[in-house]
DNA sequence: CTTGTCGGATTGTTCAACAACTGTCTAGGT
DNA sequence: ACCTAGACAGTTGTTGAACAATCCGACAAG
């Protein structure tokens, strides 16, 4: 029903051409207003021109935006289920901040789904690491050229890709909201540098162990990988609470 | 921000009271009328008052329920995220039919994460335990009785505390999810005690496994457990599949 | 048996208005 | 100077109605 395959029929030699056909259309015609409004929403709070703590006025977007306000509710709904967002009764809805407590809340369900993926994989059709290899080959080019936004960028479309060899819709979905979520952290740090270089090279490693078909030591690369990612983002969060109470002067000293 | 916590101040005497004051509040005043309507048609799907495949109409529901269409859209849009109504465009939405390429998806992500939880479980405080002792022993009550019902009730109920031993917010919001989405599959099959009956025992295997810190084996257990929860299943919606395009004869024999 | 057309029914989207709520400011008391 | 109660303005929550777009079944023509 909800699953996009046209698997209902003959499986003849046209099958390609029908799945692509209706997938095709059905990208096309997707609900549109309230999803091009959330899609971009989305970009906005993801590129961080929205800061963490915002609020997102109804009345303000509404005429900016030339949508009703229904359907503007109904795009925030979207984006407050992938995380982007945070609703408030009777307050509206605000970017969110993470603190230090949710972002350990985040990476806990992060490394859980990761590493059980690739824990899991075995060896595979070296055809299905085309998309890895495409990301990482992205990601060295982007860093050469000093492009740490775009490094940023074809590292999440790294996991991205990863998690989808476990081939399931669910696991795709779930990992799609942590790694927006995680974009939104990366957005409230500065020195995009420090935060994305390493794992460009850290990326090749783990693919060429995929490659191996050395999947249990993969995911234990990775377990690595994403406890020393956590680590350095709660260190950059840390720091930024830190100038923040220390930049205004205690109200009775 | 959005975590519901009352740890924000004193960790003194009155923590239990205050928080306990705190949850009944939170749960009195989200009100928000579209979430009242989805927690109410949330039990009935869950409940199995409503058919997989059925179409719930609109005009109908305002007219029974009070509320206006576009908050009953509102509450349709919560149950779609959940994963406990689906939306086709222009069609309305429906009580979705779980086949069988749905279910082996649904268990893949939950077995990732159930068996994560416990494999990084160790040894931990037997108080915290507790949920889960209250949990199997009602299961096993309601058994004695025969109350099939409320044995798929406790048992679903042992899984989501044992996720919630993690202490993570976002693994408890999804593996609710996933349990509701398997009790839409329980629904759709008859014979609820072959379902749920042999479960009783292994949930209190699987108990005791944790109070002797056994988490490596007690994920192994899971797994199996899980494995069989999905196989058997997956063989009843086979079966109820078989029966219906039986009954039909074949249009060119 | 397939293709084209029509009409009823249902959903998608918008709008305007009112009710309910939140945070702030002020007035008054201690 | 401090605290509390109450009014105020601004925002969100909810409603009902209206119109456009789309689906579905039926019916007719090739």
């Amino acid at each position: 029903m909800a699953a996009p395959s046209g698997a209902d029929g003959v499986p003849g030699p046209d099958a390609g051409w029908l799945r692509a056909m209706a997938d095709e259309v059905r990208a096309f015609d997707r609900s549109s207003t309230a999803e091009r409004v959330a899609d971009l929403l989305r970009r906005r709070v993801i590129e961080g021109d929205l800061p963490p703590g915002r609020r997102l006025s109804e009345e303000q977007l509404v005429d900016v935006l030339h949508v009703s306000r229904n359907t503007l509710r109904e795009a925030f709904r979207l984006l407050t289920h992938e995380g982007l967002l945070v609703h408030r009764l009777h307050r509206g809805v605000f970017v969110p901040e993470l603190d230090e407590e949710e972002l350990v809340d985040l990476y806990r369900l992060r490394r859980t789904i990761e590493c059980d993926v690739v824990r899991r994989l075995g060896r595979l059709d070296p055809v299905r690491l085309r998309p890895l290899h495409d990301d990482v080959a992205a990601a060295e080019d982007a860093a050469r050229r000093g492009d740490w936004g775009a490094v940023g960028t074809a590292n999440m479309r790294f996991h991205q890709h990863l998690v989808a060899l476990a081939g399931s819709r669910r696991i795709d979905e779930t990992a799609a909201r942590l790694l927006a979520e995680v974009r939104l952290a990366f957005s409230a740090v500065g020195s995009p540098q420090r935060l994305h270089e390493p794992y460009v090279r850290r990326n090749r490693a783990l693919l060429e162990l995929l490659v191996d078909g050395e999947s249990e030591r993969a995911a234990k690369e990775l377990e690595d990988y994403l406890q020393d990612s956590e680590a350095e983002l709660l260190a950059a969060l840390r720091d930024r609470a830190g100038e923040r109470s220390g930049d205004r002067p205690r109200r009775t000293p």
